[in-house]
DNA sequence: TGGATTTAAAGTGTCAACACTTTGAAGTTA
DNA sequence: TAACTTCAAAGTGTTGACACTTTAAATCCA
């Protein structure tokens, strides 16, 4: 309910390949580092090579692959302290949010929040990863849309997809559910006191907490790759 | 005479075209909200409108350019509201550089930024509008350097590009450089004593000023638009 | 007149062909 | 064998042609 498929009706060929492209990424289909073949993909999307060719200049405008000349385009490949910068960012935006939730918090969202947060008491409870999952992604976005900054909302869309990305290649960290809710709960209470530093605060310091979950994640002796 | 065929060597011609096609964006040659056609624009390079095409949407990728399909590709124009937004992002991500600096700064920076604050002061006094703004871009640079934080530098360098295509369009105050200044000299005062909280208080506040004084230009009975 | 309709010009979208570059395997030489 | 050279295959770069869409000027009709 969070994520339009892929066969969003796009204009031209050219926007279908972004989001056809797109997907491979973020469905791991195609690997950080690995190439994209303009001619196999072309041929595999029934187009021509011209379509093709621009979506990848789109992406990687968009910074999700880079352009080697001559060479090709390969899947944006993100190293260990890129992670670290972005994980920093997403605090950064995810603090600012926060701060800026307690300005436009009705009564409507205070009741979506609750909802949320019940569900993913929940999906712990249960150990259901994968809802636990969805349902976090929910409630970030909430404060997002709260903080009533679309810049904001987009930058931190893209921060968390690049991690997503960067994560696939590790492992997938759950089992840290219930001290990840204890700190959604935190955000929560400090947005409805409309206490904005302590929410900043808690929000900024909830990303970095599942940084440094990540990061101890690499040191683990059972690193259980996918 | 508008026409420099592309001084910057680029390993291929969509590159190329990037390069001239943002140059002709941020030096103003062709306004927000303006077509960019692409014929017109391969006939003066010299080119067939493949590059183009494919440059036109790196620069859509990166948000220069907005993409409206079967209409063509128009040079990105920024709301009062996108401003806004990018303005406090802008705040958000120097604020954080700032504190950041207070941990990396070394005695050769603390030099660096004495020579750039003097150079200031002197551009106030000679009442050197576009000197001082030079100035300026280097020492918020500096302190984006002293984050150690490449993708917050870039988003920062982005934030600041766009506002800078978006006050074009009304009009350029400086004559708050005294003020503007002051706050530099806060910021360097709070970094050397590496005092990471009132550095980031400091700066923050500096790029919100800024903002207020362009809104204020806004309701200015002498608003002299370019 | 003025509002709908036709139509040509201008512009974007897509394609297939060809030129150029890279890569790596096969062959050559010491 | 090991290093160097050659060469064909694979892949990217660029182009001009043609198809489709939009736009606005010219035309038509009440």
């Amino acid at each position: 309910m969070s994520n339009t498929p892929t066969p969003s009706r796009a204009a031209n060929l050219t926007e279908a390949m972004v989001n056809e492209v797109k997907r491979l990424i973020y469905s791991g289909e195609v690997q950080p580092g690995e190439r994209l073949n303009e001619a196999a993909i072309a041929l595999r999307m029934g187009t021509s090579r011209g379509p093709i060719r621009e979506a990848m200049k789109e992406l990687a405008g968009q910074g999700l692959v880079t352009a080697v000349p001559n060479r090709g385009m390969f899947v944006r490949q993100l190293s260990v302290r890129d992670m670290l910068e972005v994980y920093e960012l997403r605090a950064l935006v995810f603090g600012y949010a926060a701060g800026r939730a307690c300005e436009h918090l009705t009564d409507e969202h205070r009741q979506t929040f609750e909802r949320l947060l019940k569900a993913m008491d929940e999906a712990c409870e249960a150990d259901e990863g994968t809802r636990y999952y969805e349902l976090n992604l929910d409630f970030h976005t909430l404060i997002l849309e709260l903080s009533r900054n679309r810049r904001a909302q987009q930058s931190y869309d893209e921060y968390v997809k690049q991690l997503h990305i960067f994560r696939r290649k590790y492992f997938n960290v759950p089992g840290n559910m219930r001290r990840s809710n204890v700190e959604h709960r935190e955000i929560f209470d400090a947005i409805v006191a409309a206490d904005a530093p302590r929410a900043r605060l808690a929000a900024e310091q909830h990303v970095l907490s599942g940084r440094s979950r990540l990061l101890a994640s690499f040191d683990d002796p059972s690193p259980l790759p996918a």
